[in-house]
DNA sequence: TTTAGTCTAATTGTCGACAATATAGACTGG
DNA sequence: CCAGTCTATATTGTCGACAATTAGACTAAA
């Protein structure tokens, strides 16, 4: 069988788990936009030494999660409406391409499993109840199979692992409400026929116009909450 | 004054300098592609221990010079066809954008030193020569301006930071040669042009047709040596 | 001869301590 | 009362050693 995509394998060492929680805490704002990080302290709490914990760091801000400034130590990124206008206009553009390789390149049976997966979301409680469609992670994610869709490693390189997790931060933290959910899943399933009629270009306009509302809803979100 | 892109910041660590050296040994060869990476014979080849070392092999894998597996070691990539034409996909995409948005935000001010920076270019001997248009680095590179000139971070950190330095090692190792390297600083200035006239969609064009013509170039020459 | 298994050696991952650097506060001079 | 400097403290960067894991050679059995 093909090997697994890196962004999904199990953590092997102590600095991949480590990874994975302090990754979380972020997101879901456990520790907060903005505030600073403690190498000793968050080695304290975690129960390991800085030598892997450096190494998550590393990687935590290779995913634009936190910023660091040598000799000065790190912060968590704090979200503001020009970083996720930056973020979004190139969202668009990038799972646009997406789209329009995985129109290409996609395999009928991957198509079907995508398929099916929408189904499935349908028939779940939370998306009728507009609760957190968004939230879905990892493979379950519709985006997240798209973009493997299009076979372009760095592509899936960028979108799943360096600018996944801060679209996670931004929809967790401020996006996770309004009617809009409800329509993301038919704008999801517009995008999926375009893929399946092998429509690149309209699959990539879709695919844009999708993104292009889901950041004006967060852009509210941001306005009212004060930035 | 405005503070300096974190690429053009100057190295502050022992990691940063070895980092800059290695990153440099590879582009050009001096490590061979697809060579394993030893860290104990590079810490002492560089005469520092494994903790900074390690820290610039974490930033190399960032940028695509090297694939690490874990408790298995690290490889320098190979270069290969698919690989160049996945990485020049994105480049057309990307930097088309970046030439949509520098013809939005660039400065005249900016504007004019690009212009002055490519007459540079023609009167020095080399570009007339047909010899090492492709090598400048850093700052001095044209595509590097105007990919400055968009204003998105994340589009600047992705190309300047993560894409660039493999983008150098295909036009170093593979496409140092031809009759292209003169026509190259015509379309340059042909883009230039467009943003000049503040004509984005033109210059977005004329960007994707430059990387694709480049890309063709280093192609052929990929096959001829034999991938 | 091939293949499975074991063992050895080398490499990577992790640790605790030390050195270099930056931040915060007290102190002095204006 | 404020600005600037200096010192003390805390944090980051680096080091050398140890633990855990893997790759490769060797042996033995089918």
């Amino acid at each position: 069988m093909a090997t697994l995509h890196p962004s999904l394998r199990a953590p092997i060492t102590a600095a991949d788990r480590v990874l994975l929680e302090i990754q979380r805490a972020i997101v879901e704002g456990d520790i907060a936009a903005g505030s600073k990080i403690s190498e000793p302290e968050l080695a304290r709490r975690f129960d390991l030494s800085r030598a892997p914990l450096r190494e998550a760091l590393a990687r935590l801000e290779r995913c634009h999660l936190i910023e660091r400034i040598p000799n000065a130590g790190a912060r968590v990124v704090k979200l503001s409406t020009q970083g996720l206008l930056s973020l979004y206009q190139l969202r668009e553009t990038l799972e646009g391409m997406a789209c329009r390789l995985a129109a290409e390149h996609m395999a009928d049976s991957e198509i079907s499993e995508l398929r099916a997966l929408l189904d499935q979301h349908l028939s779940t409680q939370r998306v009728r109840e507009g609760e957190s469609y968004y939230q879905e992670a990892g493979d379950l994610d519709f985006h997240y199979r798209v973009i493997l869709g299009s076979k372009n490693e760095y592509l899936i390189n960028i979108l799943c692992d360096e600018l996944y997790y801060l679209v996670r931060m931004y929809r967790v933290q401020l996006g996770m409400n309004g009617p809009r959910v409800s329509r993301a899943f038919d704008e999801h399933k517009a995008i999926l026929n375009a893929i399946a009629n092998r429509d690149g270009e309209l699959a990539d306009l879709l695919m844009r116009r999708h993104i292009a509302a889901s950041r004006r809803n967060i852009e509210k979100q941001l306005e009212q909450t004060g930035n």
